[in-house]
DNA sequence: GAGGTGCTGGACACAAGTGTACAGAGCATC
DNA sequence: GATGCTCTGTACACTTGTGTCCAGCACCTC
């Protein structure tokens, strides 16, 4: 994940800032800052290049900003749905292969997905996007419940809880090492299915933390 | 609640504009539509005034802000802190008396607090301000849960999971109508608590909801 | 090495916001 | 009814943003 300017070696000639720099900077300006934030100035003060580069590759402010939702549309909700959809033994390895998401933020970017949220309550048409985002997410881990013997309702309340717990651990921007995640582990999933977990569930799923732990290091 | 202008009674001769006018229509801007709109020349339009008025009353914009901020303070954490406080038979009662404050708006705001929060993104004070009344709130929660007999770890994490979940329902903006809120009552307990709510619990709480629905309509 | 292509800087025009200065309108009081 | 206090409108100076135009640099190709 690249943080600053693109002054690993400039990518051909006479280019200072490619259109990707423009997209991951503004991406990253969103996710920090909001979309408020994402102006065309600073943007290009940051790459230490002038607006007009900016309009080289963008029609407008507007385009850059489609293409950011675009990218999220692609990107995020397949995780979730991907991983409810897993085959497990247990609700509670079921659960357990929802949480590979919350652990990995290279499966689902929670940051990105609430600077879009935020950006949602004051356009019509990303609200529109992110409801049916939400909607396929909450069907998917409602349909796991299911599988796993939940009636209707219980299901349906599980899946809100499980997954507006994790939006609200998000929000409140809670950062714990993971070590100390891996301490509430149980807790948290006698919470969501209400049954016991067993030690090698637990174990199970720090083998997968500390292997994604180790990749993100890369 | 008002919404609008204040033209009911020009408050007395010249005024146009209270202090409180532009206090109050700049709350509800920060709540439907995010800090970054709320703008002395856009508030003084809707209002009806000059610029010059509002600094009258305020110093700078900023001076609005801190007392957005003061206010907000002062208020929502408390509900939720004296709620979880309150002495109850069994776990299931208690926490519907912290569900008492996501029935009732006027015991907590929660569209006021989450405009607060994307504030704080923005800004470290506040970012401060609502970590503090996080940390209070959830520890308020915790602390029902140990008095009702769970262990310390499973304490704290269904204290986040009841809390989060709400914040996680807010942030989603779900806007169910009370009946379908109170159909899900029981399967809600039962994922909060691990225990079964009886008819009477659930009867005693649609009572309070209902008369809170009557009070908001007055 | 001439010429096109791709990208950039700088200038221009404009919009929307902030904060300040100051004259003056409307009541309240004396 | 003169005076004073509170509040408001107009005008000004400044800042930060947007989008457009166009000359020109630096490569790549021939």
């Amino acid at each position: 994940m690249r943080t600053v300017a693109p002054h690993e070696e400039t990518a051909s000639g006479n280019i200072k800032a490619t259109r990707q720099d423009w997209i991951d900077l503004a991406r990253q300006t969103l996710v920090s800052q909001g979309v408020e934030s994402v102006r065309v100035l600073p943007l290009g003060q940051k790459l230490g290049v002038s607006r007009s580069s900016f309009y080289w590759y963008f029609k407008s402010r507007q385009d850059l900003l489609a293409q950011l939702l675009e990218d999220w549309r692609n990107t995020n909700t397949r995780a979730i749905v991907e991983r409810a959809q897993r085959p497990a033994d247990t609700i509670i390895r079921a659960v357990m292969n929802v949480f590979e998401c919350w652990a990995d933020e290279r499966l689902f970017d929670p940051r990105l997905d609430f600077g879009i949220r935020e950006w949602a309550r004051r356009s019509a048409s990303v609200r529109d996007a992110i409801e049916q985002a939400d909607a396929e997410r909450l069907a998917a881990i409602r349909e796991m419940y299911r599988r796993h013997g939940y009636g209707e309702a219980d299901a349906v309340i599980r899946a809100r809880v499980l997954y507006y717990t994790q939006i609200g651990y998000y929000v409140l921007d809670v950062n714990e090492p993971m070590e100390a995640r891996l301490g509430h582990l149980a807790a948290y999933l006698r919470s969501f299915t209400g049954q016991e977990p067993s030690p090698s569930d637990v174990a199970h799923f720090s083998d997968f933390a500390s292997r994604a732990e180790e990749r993100s290091r890369l």
